[in-house]
DNA sequence: TGTGAAACGTTATATTATTGCAATCAGTGC
DNA sequence: GCACTGATTGCAATAATATAACGTTTCACA
């Protein structure tokens, strides 16, 4: 099992967590030779500034502060779209927004636990999970090409004050 | 486990399927006291006119044929709205799209497989799935309230052909 | 038959996302 | 250095999805 929720829902040092991304970041473009520009980079810090999913607008709104200019609607899509093909950044569906992937490249089950009351999101990958589910698809003799999970709920710090 | 994989992915009496999901749904709204009002029962029939999700604006266009007029957004919405409250429809987050829900008020694992081909969409809950998703969940500290799988792939006919 | 809540009509608008085309930039080979 | 090429971005417009606000009608129930 891999997860983030540690960092997610509890205090930590989210430098790390930002540090880890951008280097992550770099690393894949690196490998696929494609370029982490400097919107692209902004987008990511942006999306990156906390363990909550960003919607498209928020970014576009706030992208000035880290790129010292105002950008159009496309430009915004098409550096989610970017990192998102690269397996940075999640589109989470439910939200409408983006959120940083903790281990990209790294194996997915692409399982989101977004809390209801603070919006903080941890995605969690198991494997056995994953064979469950897989067999599961299998059985409806179906051919699983993408999975994405969403569970809402309350996560363990909003837990505990309630 | 309970699936409608079957109809979903394979010739057969639809008339049966729509049969089902109205009864059903006269039942559920009488249960709850609720009332299946001509424009609700007639965007519960575009649904289930097929297995495919279906958009919001596309039961606006299309909802003239089975209500003899049109009507506006927010009367949709709000149909579309009763009818997930109530457990007979799902949204299916990824599309933007709704989907009657074949078995609505027995177990629900939420997990939906869209066939990328040709759109048609099953609904399978199974009880082992289930549990392991909520092991994994628990695992994280996360306290569970709703789940959400989707799915994406080749549906059983699709496949055979490729 | 009166009454109150639910349902609906209507207008306007918010939010999310894309299209199409022109201009610019980064790397490549010469 | 210079021309070439494909990737990236700028820009204007618009498409697609969803909701707000408020008045009117309908209907179950007393």
């Amino acid at each position: 099992m891999i997860s983030n929720s540690r960092a997610a829902y509890h205090l930590h040092d989210h430098r790390r967590c930002v540090g880890a991304a951008l280097a992550e970041a770099r690393h894949r473009c690196a490998a696929a030779r494609a370029r982490l520009t400097p919107i692209r980079e902004a987008v990511l810090r942006l999306i990156w500034e906390s363990h909550r999913p960003v919607g498209a607008y928020q970014i576009l709104r706030e992208l000035p502060r880290h790129l010292g200019r105002s950008v159009q609607p496309p430009t915004v899509y098409r550096a989610i779209d970017f990192l998102v093909e690269l397996g940075l950044v999640h589109r989470i569906a439910t939200l409408n927004a983006y959120l940083g992937c903790p281990f990209p490249g790294r194996e997915h089950s692409e399982l989101f636990l977004i809390c209801n009351q603070c919006g903080a999101t941890a995605e969690v990958g198991d494997e056995a999970l994953n064979a469950a589910l897989a067999e599961t698809v299998r059985k409806a003799g179906f051919r699983h090409h993408s999975q994405r999970i969403e569970i809402t709920g309350l996560c363990p710090a909003c837990a505990e004050q309630s």
